[in-house]
DNA sequence: ACCTGAACACCGTTCAAGT
DNA sequence: ACCTGAACACCGTTCAAGT
């Protein structure tokens, strides 16, 4: 009589398989040209079935960018008890792990701040993701300063701070515009390094 | 005999016409829900008119995303004719001129690096706006360290760090993400010169 | 509950045709 | 040269209907 995971595919996991399917085609094809139909047919259901589990095409592209939110966490709480006394470190490799993802998913990335959807006209779950990804950031920069390594400032300015710069890079590379090669996670490690050194001396108590 | 201006809209201008259009469209729909057809009608003409100077609905995006760059390579010229002799001042107010355009037209700068156009795969207009752009940053920069006053680095790693934090920093204050209110001049001036001065620490010579 | 097909008003783009 | 209207294959979204 339980239900347990249902058969799979057409019951059960649509919203999932929908996300799925979606991230592909918007790699490929481009925000502007990505269409419901067109993930609807990926994932093999009806054109109609995706309104089930979204509002709306925005509802779908903003679940999307929560992923890159969610991520964005990840990265900063796995750098926190991976180094757990060197919040430099932290800072460092919470900001690694994005670049690579960049890298792994630029499409994703794009959508986090990049106009298409609103962020302060979205739906919760998007919102509460970018805040906790926030927080999360800020978290790390607070480590910093009570372990007395950073300058005295605001901390939130400081969070703006590296946050900007980590993002601004991230979109950088994945335009291709930097003059060295970035493609591959050690040459992407290596311009972070060389910026987060730039970044960080900014950061420090002198 | 002479043709001098054409009697004006329907003749002539149509391209900066469609482009003077598009902005408000754009800023007001988002670039997924902006048509080629809305765009013409807007400017009065019929909607296959836009094809007689756009190949595409993307060349007219990549035409808009120009814009953004043209503006920062002219603030960053302005900029350097300003404050001839110091090239710290230089960088702040090539940022701040940035920002500043960032808040008036946010839609335009969500497309330079949004990943809606390519930048390594679009037109020579847009790759040449891009570049000049690159290359303006870049002579700001250079100035800094033939003055002595930035910390010995590549001048493209600095370059790439600033205009990082600078573009970032755009993006976050266009979603309105700060905590703080950044919609006024005066309030974008005060957080810009906050951030830049963590962003100049990490580049001057210690 | 979850999915479908038909329908509607709209797209981007092409093309033959007008001045 | 520059612009038009008709046409085509596609959209997003709604809705009555099926299981």
């Amino acid at each position: 009589m339980r239900k347990d995971r249902k058969n799979a595919y057409h019951h059960g996991d649509l919203r999932n398989s929908l996300l799925a399917a979606a991230e592909p085609l918007l790699a490929q094809k481009g925000v502007t040209a990505l269409s419901l139909r067109e993930v609807a047919k990926a994932a093999g259901v009806s054109h109609t079935a995706p309104y089930r589990h979204f509002h709306d095409k925005t509802a779908l592209i903003e679940a999307l960018a929560a992923e890159g939110f969610y991520r964005l966490q990840q990265g900063c709480e796995e750098a926190q008890t991976s180094y757990p006394d060197k919040p430099e470190r932290q800072l460092l490799e919470a900001g690694m792990a994005y670049l690579f993802f960049a890298i792994e998913k630029p499409a994703i990335v794009h959508l986090m701040f990049g106009g298409v959807i609103s962020l302060d006209d979205c739906g919760v779950d998007l919102k509460q993701a970018a805040d906790a990804a926030f927080a999360s950031l800020v978290q790390i920069v607070s480590n910093g300063q009570k372990a007395g390594i950073y300058q005295k400032a605001n901390v939130i300015d400081l969070t703006m701070t590296a946050w900007s710069t980590v993002y601004g890079l991230s979109l950088m590379i994945t335009a291709g515009l930097p003059p060295t090669q970035t493609k591959t996670r050690a040459q992407v490690r290596k311009m972070g390094k060389t910026i987060a050194d730039i970044l960080l001396a900014g950061m420090l108590k002198r």
